[in-house]
DNA sequence: GTCTATATGCAGATAGAC
DNA sequence: GTCTATCTGCATATAGAC
C-alpha cells in the first residue's frame, strides 16, 4: 500500500523501490510490485529511472553506505580499545534495529555478484586493508599490554561483527523460533546491546 | 560445465540444480543453467521433475534438513554443557566448511517466505520450543551450580549460533576484505573451530 | 508528469519426433 | 530417455495520447 494522492516524487518512488529491492533481492524483485507500492503506473518508474538496473544500482549504493561506514568509522575512531568496541556494538545494533532487512539485502546481493564489493567499496573510499591491519596492530598492542587475552585478530573482528549483524539476518527465523514478535525481538536487540558487548569483554579480558 | 558423456540422471540432475538454486535462491535460479550444468536439454528437467517449484522443494528441504538437523541433535545430546557447546560450535562449522552456501540459501529463502519454517520444520518433527525450553533450562542450572556466569539463554543462544554460522553467510564479503583465497579462508575457519569454542567459553565462564 | 496501449524478449512449460 | 520445436505467459521497456 502506498498514499492516496497526489505527486509522486523521486524520492517517494525510491522508497517504494527500496522496499521492494529489499525484501526481494534484485532478481526477485518486480516493477509492478514498485509501481504499486508507490501508488503510481509501471510506466512512471521508467520515466523517472532509465530502467530496473539503473533503479537498483542507486539503492544499493545507498545501502551500501549504510551498512559499512558507519562500522568503518566505530572502527577507526580512536578510543580505547574496549570503549571502542562498546560503541561498534552499539552502533550496528542500533542501525540495524532501525533498517531491518539491510544487512541481509547487502549481504545477499555481495554473494550474488562479488565485484559489487570492490566497485562500490572504491567508490565510497573504504579500505578494507588499512581498517584491518589497523585492528590487528591494535589487538596485537592490547595482548601485549595484558589487557585482553592472547587472540587471533581475524576471529575477534569476525566474531564482533557475527554477533552484531547476524540476529539481523536470520531474523524471520529466530522470531519464528523463540515466537516472539516485532517488539519482542526489538526489546531484544536493544538488551543486546549491552549484553553482547558484556559477552565480547568476558571472552577477551584476561 | 558438466559432464561430457552418458546417462543424466535424476542424481546427477539434483546435484547440477544445487548448485545454482544455491548460488542464485529461487528467483534468481535460470532452468537453463541448471541444465547446462547437468549437460542436457530444458526438456529433460521438465521429465524428471515436473516443475522448477517441485525442484525447488525437493532441494530444499534436503538443504534444510541438513541446516537445521544436526543443530538440533547437537543441542539435545546428553552431556555436561560446555562440552555440548564444544560439540554444537564443532559440528556446524564442520558442516558448513563442506558445504559453502547452505546456510545463505536456507536463510534466504525463509526470509523470502518465512512459512517455510513451520512447514518444513514440522515435516522434519522439529521442535524449536522444547529446544529453546530445554536449552534456556540448562543455562538457568549452569547458573545456579556456578559452572557459568548469569546471562540470558536467548542471548547467550544467538551468540553462539552466530558465531558459528555468520562467517559463512558473509564468506564473500569476508574473503574479499581480509584478502583470502579459499584455502585460507578454509584454514582459518577450521582453527575457528577451538577459537571460536574458547572464546565463547571465556565468555562465560565465571 | 502521468497515464494506456503496445512492443520485445525471455523463461517456464508442453508436444511430439526419434 | 533425450532431443528440437513451439506455445504461453509474464516482466521489462517503449510509444504516444493527454
Amino acid at each position: 500500500m502506498a498514499k492516496t494522492d497526489s505527486k509522486p516524487s523521486e524520492e517517494l518512488i525510491l522508497n517504494a523501490a527500496v522496499k521492494v529491492f529489499t525484501r526481494k533481492g534484485y532478481s526477485g524483485a518486480r516493477m509492478e510490485e514498485i509501481a504499486k507500492e508507490a501508488g503510481i503506473n509501471r510506466a512512471l518508474l521508467h520515466y523517472y529511472f532509465r530502467d530496473k538496473e539503473t533503479m537498483f544500482n542507486i539503492i544499493f549504493e545507498t545501502k551500501f553506505k549504510e551498512f559499512f561506514t558507519g562500522i568503518f568509522g566505530a572502527f577507526q575512531s580512536d578510543v580505547p580499545f574496549l570503549e571502542k568496541i562498546k560503541s561498534i556494538v552499539d552502533h550496528e545494533i542500533t542501525v540495524l534495529t532501525k533498517h531491518p532487512g539491510l544487512a541481509r539485502f547487502v549481504i545477499m546481493e555481495i554473494a550474488q555478484q562479488p565485484d559489487r564489493l570492490i566497485q562500490f567499496g572504491q567508490k565510497l573510499g573504504l579500505n578494507p586493508r588499512t581498517m584491518l591491519k589497523h585492528f590487528q596492530k591494535e589487538v596485537q598492542q592490547n595482548v601485549q599490554q595484558g589487557e585482553i587475552r592472547p587472540i587471533d585478530g581475524r576471529q575477534l573482528l569476525m566474531n564482533i561483527i557475527s554477533i552484531c549483524i547476524y540476529p539481523f539476518v536470520a531474523k524471520p527465523i529466530i522470531k519464528t523460533m523463540m515466537q516472539m514478535d516485532e517488539n519482542t525481538f526489538m526489546d531484544l536487540m536493544e538488551k543486546r546491546k549491552n549484553d553482547a558487548y558484556e559477552f565480547i569483554i568476558n571472552a577477551i579480558r584476561p
